[in-house]
RNA sequence: GGGCGAGUAGCUCAAUCGGAUAGAGCACCGGCCUUCUAAGCCGGGGGUUGUGGGUUCGAUUCCCGCCUCGCCCA
């Protein structure tokens, strides 16, 4: 409702200043803040500093002139316009009409036309997920509830959300390299290997978690096999890219496997894919041919004739375009080397012609690769089956818009396909192409060595540590979710000893949940995590479980409400939302003074979901969400303490009460559902 | 060498388009459970926003220089 207000706010204003004496119609954003304090009202205008040197004339009278006119205006559910400071226009909302607006209906977000492909998480299928995937599948995930918000809570809007899966890359020829040479397995071998790890309940992505580790260390510890070691490499990579042989074999195998541990690590945490398109496919069904072909004709690409890139097929860069002179643009993207392979960059330009439906082409669709839990499907990409025709393709590259979702490094190359694109004319779908960047997750070197990773001088000496697959440096995504469960165990029993295991784990995994979820996301994109285990083990504080905290208590509120003591007799939040919105008591005498600033506070906060959720789309920032939740959270736990609502004797003002409590439950679920947080019977 | 990002309380982070006394959490100190759940609440100390200039009625925010750190590219 904060959003309704504020643009009706807004709007006013605009219409006041487009008539005499001012004229003006050229402002861009008009700023609405909240002011500092709650009694200074729900908005504030600085307005009339910036229309103080145009009119020449001081920012206090204009302010008040404004005041006065938006007065005359009567804005529903505006009470007061005061002038404040040296030209502040504070604005009051009636609070008893507000809460009642709030009380009645959600705010949504619009129904949206067109369809937003998300990609995220695409972790290599060659060793088990760390905390740094997590923050990617997690930010990825938020940002995908976030979008698919609808006008309510039954309407939503469309989404498709994927997870690139590249099974013909160079990590997982690392792991096929050492099943196949260090461990002088076959395929056969390796079936063998699979069912033994099966047998002895040990997880293929961890057992491929050391291998990994081991091989990149194998490749450079004998400097006399070094060469033949790296061709090994090369040539395990080469037959992984072309396909079918016994290597490839292996590495389907060993790659399927560990994609379906990552499906399963990503469950626990609420998180779902609709569509796995692989590297594989994208190689068989020559993606790249065609991107060739296309980008040639587009002209964005030529071949050099001089210079360190002689014989490379390259594109300009962003930026360097005109400034090139007379020699070889030595600044130009090398697109195809002049040994004829394609970079990661052109591979990437052909995927996301695809995305948008431009390539001409498109994958084969393998359904129910993997169920959910709660019934929902993931299907897989494949080789089209030429008897099903268009029923056999996956018709998941109509995108309008992209959102990729990848740490910062690949700052650069996702610029030079957005570059591409643009360069080959399609200026909308560059546009529309959003890089979600993010920042790594790191370990302290203190938290390295406790992990018991031996560091060198070099290492120690640093801020932070990368996180790191080759050399084995990592928490692993699995073992944290575990490490937080037990932890979140303990406190359950602690609090609820008589409840059964199997509720008291239920309750402590979606704890952890929260907690993990929440850590992941209350830091803004662009800051680099530096993982700290007491941090995402803690319950306390700014967290997810504070938040839970709080709707649980909210929620017991309502369990405790006793059939006589009160008009409204055994009632849910809704009922007495609805009761509150249509047969209101006199309210008013209860929302002045201090003690009805701290009610009407929850209020405020409540009503600013739709706000917040519309700007945290966007700005793709999740974090201003997760903050939201805490704050509403925060005032909830305030108001609790303060206002005792079963034992209050005043049936208006208990009726007042009960709506609080409700609107902050209400709208702390939502959120939090959002957030991908789910809120447990008890904690 | 070029590009991008960061530097705010002891620590980890916020701060909307340039706005009112720069806010939270953790840690520390002191209070609050016979009352809807203490994973909570209240109070306290804590700041030259890396640094030097500039623009402005007003700068953590915008511009320029410098320092430190990180990432990417060559």
């Amino acid at each position: 409702m904060y959003f309704t207000y504020g643009n009706a706010l807004e709007s006013a204003i605009r219409e006041i200043l487009k008539q005499p004496p001012y004229q003006i119609d050229d402002i861009a954003t008009l700023a609405i803040e909240q002011p500092p304090k709650i009694e200074y009202g729900e908005f504030a205008l600085p307005i009339a500093f910036d229309l103080a040197k145009r009119l020449k004339k001081a920012p206090r009278k204009i302010a008040e002139e404004l005041a006065a006119q938006l007065k005359e205006k009567n804005i529903e559910g505006f009470s007061t316009f005061e002038v404040a400071g040296a030209g502040y226009i504070n604005c009051k909302l009636d609070r008893t009409v507000a809460s009642k607006k709030i009380a009645a209906r959600t705010e949504g977000m619009p129904l949206r036309t067109y369809f937003p492909l998300i990609e995220h998480t695409s972790i290599n299928p060659n060793k088990a997920a760390h905390i740094g995937h997590l923050r990617n599948a997690i930010l990825g995930d938020t940002l995908a509830r976030m979008m698919r918000v609808g006008p309510n809570e039954t309407t939503k809007n469309a989404i498709g959300v994927q997870n690139y899966i590249d099974n013909t890359g160079v990590q997982v020829a690392d792991v096929v390299v050492a099943l196949t040479h260090l461990q002088g397995l076959n395929l056969a071998g390796v079936e063998r290997w699979m069912a033994e790890l099966a047998t002895r309940k040990e997880r293929i992505d961890y057992a491929c978690w050391d291998i990994y580790a081991r091989v990149s260390q194998w490749y450079d510890e004998d400097p006399t096999q070094k060469e033949a070691r790296k061709q090994i490499r090369q040539d395990t990579l080469h037959a992984l890219e072309q396909g079918g042989n016994e290597i490839s074999e292996i590495a389907e195998l060993v790659s399927t496997a560990i994609v379906h541990r990552h499906l399963k690590t990503m469950e626990r945490l609420g998180i779902e894919y609709d569509f796995l398109p692989r590297e594989s496919e994208v190689l068989r069904l020559k993606f790249w041919d065609a991107a060739f072909a296309l980008m040639k004709e587009k002209g964005v690409l030529y071949q050099e004739t001089a210079g360190k890139n002689a014989g490379c097929w390259v594109m300009r860069r962003a930026g360097t375009a005109g400034v090139t002179g007379d020699g070889p643009d030595e600044e130009a993207k090398v697109i195809v080397r002049s040994n004829g392979t394609v970079t990661y960059v052109g591979k990437d330009i052909a995927y996301h012609l695809w995305k948008f439906g431009k390539l001409g082409l498109d994958f084969g669709i393998k359904y129910d690769f993997y169920k959910y839990d709660d019934g929902k499907t993931c299907s897989i990409s494949c080789l089209p089956d030429p008897a099903q025709g268009e029923l056999g393709l996956s018709h998941f590259g109509k995108a309008e818009v992209v959102y990729n979702v990848i740490d910062s490094r690949q700052n650069d190359p996702q610029n030079n396909v957005i570059e591409a694109l643009r360069g080959m004319g399609f200026t909308k779908e560059a546009d529309n192409f959003h890089h979600f960047s993010y920042e790594m997750v790191v370990l302290t070197p203190r938290c390295a060595e406790e992990l018991g990773y031996a560091l060198s001088e070099e290492d120690k000496a640093r801020p932070f540590i990368e996180v790191s697959g080759r050399k084995g440096f990592g928490v692993k995504a699995d073992d944290l979710i575990d490490r937080m469960i037990e932890a979140a165990l303990i406190e359950v029993t602690a609090r609820h000893p008589e409840l059964v295991d199997a509720w008291r784990i239920d309750i402590a995994s979606k704890i952890a949940v929260g907690a993990l979820r929440y850590y992941m996301l209350r830091y803004t994109r662009n800051t680099i995590i530096a993982f700290d285990s007491k941090d995402a083990l803690s319950f306390e504080g700014e967290t997810g479980p504070y938040a839970q905290y709080a709707a649980v208590r909210a929620a017991s509120i309502f369990h405790r409400l006793g059939q006589g003591d009160h008009e409204l007799g055994q009632s849910d939040p809704v009922t007495v939302l609805q009761y509150y919105a249509e047969n209101p008591p006199d309210v008013a005498a209860h929302f002045s003074g201090e003690e009805g600033d701290s009610i009407w506070e929850v209020w405020l906060a409540a009503s600013k979901t739709a706000f917040v959720i519309e700007q945290s789309i966007r700005t793709t920032e999740p974090a201003f969400l997760a903050k939201y939740v805490f704050q509403l959270a925060q005032q909830f736990n305030n108001f609790y303490h303060r206002h005792h609502i079963l034992t209050e004797a005043d049936p208006a003002r208990k009726t007042l009460l009960l709506a609080t409590a409700a609107v902050a439950l209400r709208e702390l679920k939502r959120s939090l559902s959002w957030l991908g947080i789910e809120v447990p019977e008890m904690m």
